[in-house]
DNA sequence: TGCAAAATAGCACGATCGTTCTTTTATTCC
DNA sequence: GGAATAAAAGAACGATCGTGCTATTTTGCA
């Protein structure tokens, strides 16, 4: 975590900030920490405080509400889920290579969560009835996630790696199943084996929608640095 | 909700009761409602007691604790889950149409839970990395379904209507996912489409596992009355 | 080093939580 | 109908919640 991502804002005779946008990151770090094991709506002020050794107030006047709190919170989250699925995989050429990346990636982020829990699934529970900015900013994240995901199935569809007929949506609906299905039964069922189960069900899906005569990857250019948002 | 579920136990003196039992059914039909959409964490006795126009002691003294007050839901959603899902598709043969009512089933009870909430999901999340009574009584809920629907596929494939090399568990997986993901999309993201996605990601399940050569029910016989539980 | 401003702490508030205890009302059976 | 008992209400408890207000401490720059 850097020192001022943002351009150090300058206070209102141009100094510098330092040391509270420090603690503000440790703060939203520790607070990632606890929502992912325990929900967003269970993240309370005062737990976080205890954890990060500071007072309820000290820790709330960085954010001016819970709900700043947990919006920090889902931004860090997208962030490093980002840095951790989505950009590592752009360094595969497109198509079916990177969509395998892709996969491959977000199923070792998946299988650490089993015991750290996965903010866009407890979150998406959690808030699935109820309206307002949280509620927003999750959603954001998630299908800003969903889009990048459906542009490598396109791609990997383009570039015939898959067959023509493919529905891109119809993919990554099914894909997105297999992550849920691994989540709920190995972090809340321990059944055994499920992480195999979901390799399995990709590669089915491969099989199925696959186009083995053109599975070879067909161009390797690296285009401009990529981003999830467009 | 008949009353007397139980052999109205006799009170000190050989007494039945009535109103109690009664009043407390209502109430659990009441906390139902509300854990559905809220969540079992979210459940409280104020604002049951509100809803169901009462005080809250009246409320709470019918379970003694809010741990037995989820567990009582918890068996009330499993009660009409079997009873919705379940029981209606044993009037069909066993192996595939079987299996088939039991995917339909399911489907239409989700579809409902996209606007109310399914306990099942909103449960795991809630209850996934928590210890207790209130967690094992919804794993075993969930447990007794999964195994009711993986006899299911077992029925299907020693029929031949799935291919003999089908392995049930991984069957099990990817249909649980597809009913998660259709929880997931429809209902937090409002993705349009969903449900149809559901039914062809059935359909993709069955043409992938399924055996064409006997693909009609081979035996209608009916056995004795089933249960979720043998 | 000293001064302004930012960062943090301390304290109290109203609200809600699950739970306990006591009292009142409703029900059931003789 | 009246006595026994179940069912429901009422009030209060300690705890925790998010949040506001006011001190105090720490920081950054002249």
């Amino acid at each position: 975590m850097t020192v001022s991502e943002l351009p150090s804002k300058p206070a209102r005779d141009g100094r510098a900030l330092q040391k509270g946008q420090q603690t503000k990151a440790a703060i939203v770090d520790a607070a990632l920490g606890l929502a992912t094991q325990i929900g967003l709506e269970g993240l309370s002020i005062g737990a976080l405080a205890e954890v990060t050794q500071m007072s309820k107030s000290g820790v709330f006047a960085h954010f001016g509400s819970r709900e700043e709190l947990q919006i920090s919170v889902i931004r860090e989250y997208h962030s490093r889920f980002e840095q951790e699925v989505f950009y590592p995989a752009m360094s595969e050429p497109r198509g079916l290579p990177r969509l395998r990346a892709i996969f491959a990636n977000w199923m070792q982020r998946t299988s650490v969560e089993i015991d750290s829990g996965c903010l866009y699934i407890s979150g998406a529970v959690e808030f699935d009835d109820r309206a307002g900015p949280v509620r927003d900013a999750l959603a954001s994240s998630v299908l800003t996630w969903l889009a990048a995901l459906r542009r490598a199935i396109q791609n990997a569809r383009e570039l015939g790696h898959l067959r023509v007929d493919v529905n891109d949506e119809q993919v990554l609906f099914e894909i997105h199943g297999l992550i849920l299905a691994l989540h709920y039964e190995a972090r809340f069922l321990k059944t055994p084996g499920s992480i195999a189960r979901a390799h399995a069900g990709f590669d089915n899906i491969l099989r199925r929608y696959g186009n083995d005569a053109t599975a070879q990857p067909r161009t390797g250019r690296a285009g401009k640095p990529p981003s999830l948002k467009e």
